[in-house]
DNA sequence: TCATAATGTCAATTATATATTACATATTGT
DNA sequence: ACAATATGTAATATATAATTGACATTATGA
């Protein structure tokens, strides 16, 4: 399932997939593969993309 | 880092560090290591721990 | 005090997240 | 229509999460 929230707040921050890559310190890849559901990041990533975006784990990857 | 808050939830659950494995499905070592520092766990991983220690993503893995 | 459960940790192996390089297809602005 | 930027994806390599098995130590209860 494609990480829709992740993709959202990312085009809000009016950030591009490679923008993010460079402010966190991975790949576009390891990024476009997050938003397209394809890797199961880890926790420190995760954390990196939530203040990127000024978000939390709640908002980006907790489900209901 | 030791990860304080999820050891306090899982003891206050009343299970076992092995009876948590069981449940998630890991071996006892793995939560273990999480719950030491040691380990940076998958996102997946995370949600499974929160689902059975009925807490979310930022309740156990989001500081401040 | 003794037995048992729970935890901490180590060495070796396996599975997988992430990097690297590269190419193709959208998308957007001029 | 063209050029530039953004995105999707593939193959291989590397770092590390997670497994397995085992042993030691620290609670906890009888």
């Amino acid at each position: 399932m494609k990480n829709k929230k992740m993709k959202i707040a990312r085009v809000e921050s009016d950030v591009s997939q490679e923008q993010l890559a460079e402010i966190i310190g991975v790949t576009r890849q390891t990024i476009n593969l997050i938003e397209s559901g394809k890797y199961n990041p880890s926790l420190k990533l995760c954390i990196e993309i939530c203040k990127a975006l000024n978000k939390t784990l709640n908002d980006l990857f907790w489900e209901e």
